[in-house]
DNA sequence: TCAAAAGTGTTCCTGTTACACCCATGT
DNA sequence: ACATGGGTGTAACAGGAACACTTTTGA
């Protein structure tokens, strides 16, 4: 592709100047991470722009679906990160000289602009990252151990990783993060990795079953010693 | 002003496709009340566009100032309106036939614009609207009783009451809605219309004093019937 | 001048809910 | 050893009720 066709195809199909990044987070180990592509050097949150067609929720739920195959997912708005220096430069010609393409100023990308946030909960099992022709690999990263990134990208996800944790000590914060079917233990090391802290196991249980959220399903038969657990699902 | 020198002036200042839209809180009469530009016979919010040397921070603030005269404002992100078929088409070719001038479909105001929404707590008293040459009119109205209003902008408005009731409820969020010097009573009536419900006087002194937000000065003098009550200003 | 009414600040009380922690019981 | 869930004492909170005080108003 000619860097003039991707100008043209940029400006005629999507609004400029606006962009949108997605925290994309799921859960394992006891800990909470994050889905970054690779580009060049440094790291990247998965993202994309809105379509003239489209509205800006539409655009956020196809980019989300476009990057990681996922259909119906939690999305939240984060933030609107709009800093007057916001633009890709570094990235943009980065990849344009991996890509053997001659870097130009006039390109539609490397403009400044204004970042639309939010953050998805996710499961990771059912979560197939693609890498487009920009990025090269992705991976999960603990939100406590992060790479270098571009921008102000490390900035976004530390503010997904706070409003996370608050929006959890006020309301049922754990859509996606475990497979359908799980148990009060699973729920209740999860909210640990969620909200950073330990929470006393009972009082957990008896408040999450107080919300009338879940379905009480047969127990596990476990080989491992102790008491067989119930399985919960979240009703719908 | 010709439609072409506004053309090439908006595209070159201004970052296009996005708009920040004020909702305006004011207080008097024991109600909130909202500031409102009439164009042609409905109303719109105050608003403005982001200039490309300046952060979105920064636009909020000056379209806020230039609007109002208001400098240090109270100024909280609401929410991204980003539907497909956003555009001031019907504003635009009213106000351009007011002014005796050639509505064009390439008029760059008529576009798909992604709203950025903010709601500000303000002082009436200090506050000064500027009518631009685009609206002959402004006023304050009660949030329900609200006119008629252009495209989504009612939406917008009561979408920014709820975020200031929830708001109230857990936070001191009443910025700027009374004088500087003000009564308990006054503050308690003030939080009333807020929350849109009767709240418990004397728990509702105790806990604003159990803040130490409040700095207590001598009594007021009154001529009503009745104790003179003291007066308050937030501390610094 | 005096009593009534009305607005204000503060304390006390009571029932309820929330919270933190312990431990009995079942597998 | 592990999971469930009951119990318990404490703290926080909501909502009144009561009361003390101050000032205007009207008889």
């Amino acid at each position: 592709m000619q860097i003039k066709e991707v100008v043209a195809f940029g400006h005629r199909h999507f609004l400029p100047n606006l962009s949108i990044d997605l925290v994309i987070i799921g859960y394992g180990d006891d800990a909470l991470q994050c889905l970054l592509l690779k580009v060049g050097d440094k790291w990247l949150l998965p993202g994309g722009y809105v379509k003239r067609e489209e509205s800006v929720e539409e655009a956020t739920v196809n980019i989300l679906r476009t990057r990681t195959g996922l259909e119906d997912t939690y999305l939240k708005f984060l933030a609107v990160f709009g800093g007057k220096d916001r633009q890709f430069s570094e990235v943009s010609r980065e990849f344009m000289q991996k890509l053997g393409m001659e870097w130009s100023e006039d390109y539609w990308m490397n403009n400044r602009f204004v970042s639309l946030t939010y953050y998805s909960l996710v499961n990771k099992e059912k979560t197939h990252p693609k890498i487009s022709f920009v990025d090269e690999a992705f991976a999960w990263f603990d939100f406590d151990d992060l790479p270098e990134m571009w921008m102000d990208h490390r900035d976004i996800v530390l503010t997904a990783r706070e409003q996370l944790t608050r929006d959890a000590q006020r309301e049922y914060s754990a859509h996606n993060l475990l497979p359908e079917v799980f148990t009060m233990p699973d729920l209740h090391r999860l909210h640990q990795a969620i909200v950073g802290s330990k929470v006393d196991r009972s009082r957990f249980q008896k408040t999450m079953l107080a919300t009338g959220l879940f379905e009480r399903l047969p127990r596990v038969q476990k080989t491992t010693p102790g008491r067989n657990p119930y399985q919960y699902r979240l009703k719908k």
